[in-house]
DNA sequence: TAGATTGTTAATCGATTAACAATC
DNA sequence: TAGATTGTTAATCGATTAACAATC
């Protein structure tokens, strides 16, 4: 892999992921940045350059094998190992992620945690709900890679904070707030409320 | 509002209101490029041609008014006005949302639709859920703003493209497909796997 | 007025697109 | 071989940053 990756390239990726799988259920084996370009949607020599950023993985003349081409993207994003998530925050956003699936990536929700003594002690979908009080005692003794943060925005910087000092380096964050990390650390962010302010803008055009 | 303002511009649009709304709400009443780009991050000069994009909402010299920058920034997105949605499939993550509030974003949701007979007829959170079969015939009777699409991938499509004739002018989808539509009609996407798979990626970096 | 900060133009940076030699 | 398509370099485009005159 070269140097730096540009997140434009990073989110591109599950796009390739996606199509290149659809292809695969087709039966169809080989395929050229032509025609991925007709299908995905984005321009060939653009395809072409987001590939190079990590191999060569096409042939001249013939172009991509689909499977060969899905494998490297499989690996290339991570696909091909298994991830250990918790949840902080028993709300219905919380419930209807843990009923999601997460479709091809290998997750397991571990437990959740929430401070309600109502809630604390029973299962929700086979997972636990645990008192966030012992959030660092939980992380010391397993191994998670993720934390799904699903608490109300005033509560959620001070949780990435403990989650950050348990040494936990990644957060998906649903919380309507911006994070402050660490470089090391990643954040990524699902922003519903921006996500249907940018709806109102584009619908008033 | 000069010529045509990227997407770049647009998705900060949510985070200058967040930010001014927090400020407000501290009794912050004066500002400047320098002091926002301290808080929200982005550089100085960023800023100032963002809101520039818009009008001169500053003063040389003094910097901006909070609570004047915070309005125009309400009446660019569109905070000023209300919204209709229905909602189409009533799965978890659809359950989810219509619990969700919306932050500030005045949206109400008029209507929840699904094809499972025992869903049709009852009701969610005083929503009533109604046949997928009556969609043209709701949509024909109620003026609806924006549909918060929750079906499988393999439906997504179909629907989208039933919405459309319709006449329906925005999509916010949660279906894991790309959904093909033309120019005028927006379609914002909240790609939870997409967004899962960056997660991965950059967990093995 | 003098100091501060905007609005805006110019320079830079990075990402996308075009072109084409390499080669299957 | 001839045709096709990659991998990669060069050109273009757009977005961000820097600079500064205008002006409060």
């Amino acid at each position: 892999m070269k140097n730096k990756i540009s997140m434009a390239v990073i989110r591109r990726l599950p796009k390739y992921y996606r199509y290149l799988k659809e292809m695969i259920d087709k039966g169809v084996d080989r395929t050229s940045s032509r025609e991925l370009s007709e299908i995905i949607g984005f321009s060939a020599s653009q395809i072409r350059q987001d590939f190079n950023n990590f191999g060569e993985f096409g042939q001249q003349g013939y172009g991509y094998n689909v499977k060969a081409l899905h494998g490297e993207i499989v690996k290339i994003i991570g696909l091909d190992k298994e991830y250990n998530m918790i949840v902080i925050g028993c709300g219905n956003l919380a419930r209807a992620l843990i009923n999601y699936g997460f479709g091809d990536v290998g997750f397991t929700i571990q437990a959740l945690f929430d401070n309600d003594p109502a809630k604390i002690g029973t299962e929700f979908h086979g997972v636990e709900i645990l008192d966030t009080n012992i959030l660092e005692t939980y992380l010391s003794k397993n191994d998670i890679d993720t934390a799904i943060l699903c608490v109300p925005g005033k509560n959620a910087q001070g949780i990435a904070d403990r989650l950050m000092v348990c040494g936990l380096k990644s957060i998906w964050n649903f919380s309507p707030v911006d994070l402050r990390a660490p470089e090391e650390v990643t954040v990524e962010n699902v922003h519903l409320v921006d996500s249907l302010m940018t709806i109102t803008y584009l619908i008033n055009k």
